[in-house]
DNA sequence: GACTTTATGTCAGCCTTGTTGACATTCCAA
DNA sequence: TTGGAATGTCAACAAGGCTGACATAAAGTC
């Protein structure tokens, strides 16, 4: 249906940009996103939260005493989507909400030690599963593949990618 | 929190096995992942469909005539959920079912043009950023980037992959 | 031929997680 | 001091997962 790509250009090093080639890294995006949330998946149900719960208690974790707004800017998610998800967890006793001191307005969010337990069994069956494939592979495999993302990702995630990276170095 | 991997082995060629630098992949997965599915939402919700629409366009495509089972099966979802994005589809003229002829249980699904059209506007848009990744960064890269991927997936995905992908060359 | 299994579709009802709209509180600047 | 902007909460709705139960038709088995 659509033309090759690489063909265009009259140059062989530009084969990996064929249609081919691209339809295959979609897909194993596809599969690999299951698989990458699969393991956490499995813990989170059993203790009845989901997926929404594990991205704001790793980006809380990251990031403690973040407030709302940011954590609704990495999410990507309204502000309503992200408050039903922090209300459970704070019912719960597993994050904490500070009033700000500087600014009233604004919440900052902190694991208590039953989230940062919670959070530390999930980072670990993710990582498990992270480190299987990255040593499966090699090193620069794993370069390369940080290099896709990286570049696949709209400006703004990149943003706070390379901010929550920098943190941890 | 986590202790360091890569340094209990005494190998620093292992230093990308750290917690650290696992942790890093998979916020880069989280991430890009947003950016992969992004251009393609926009599209559908425009149309009234969603992501499961997508899924169901992309495989049919892929594999013009599959069964609803075989869908299933690649897609991971009950069989009501498919079937509700099936039956919205079909009445939309965008997907036709017919009955198997060696096994008349069976439904084989296509696309019709209408579909098909869709299915390009889609898989463009998806294609067009990875194009712009995978050029940005290079054939090296793209080959680790895969390798990792498909290392993170499940074994049964793995082998629809590998299918889907033989298919196509 | 009777029975079982398989493939598919459908209904009902639930949950998570996204959405928008309305609202309260707080801060800040004119 | 007052009106707008920012922050966060509550209510209601929709998409799209899920389970369970059931119907139908076709295929396979004894």
């Amino acid at each position: 249906m659509m033309a090759e790509t690489g063909g265009t250009t009259g140059n062989e090093t530009l084969l990996f940009l064929t249609d081919d080639q691209l339809r295959k890294g979609i897909e194993a995006m596809f599969f690999a996103y299951r698989g990458f949330t699969a393991d956490p998946d499995r813990i989170l149900t059993d203790k009845g939260y989901g997926r929404a719960h594990h991205r704001a208690i790793h980006f809380i974790n990251r990031s403690p005493g973040t407030t709302v707004n940011n954590l609704l800017s990495i999410l990507g998610v309204t502000k309503q989507s992200l408050n039903r998800v922090l209300r459970t967890l704070i019912e719960d006793g597993l994050v904490e909400s500070r009033v700000g001191t500087r600014d009233k307005r604004e919440r900052h969010l902190f694991l208590t030690e039953a989230g940062e337990i919670l959070e530390s069994e999930l980072s670990t069956a993710q990582r498990n599963r992270m480190r299987a494939a990255f040593r499966q592979v090699g090193p620069e495999a794993v370069v390369g593949f940080r290099q896709v993302l990286e570049a696949m990702m709209d400006s703004d995630m990149r943003r706070h990618y390379v901010r929550l990276r920098e943190a941890g170095e």
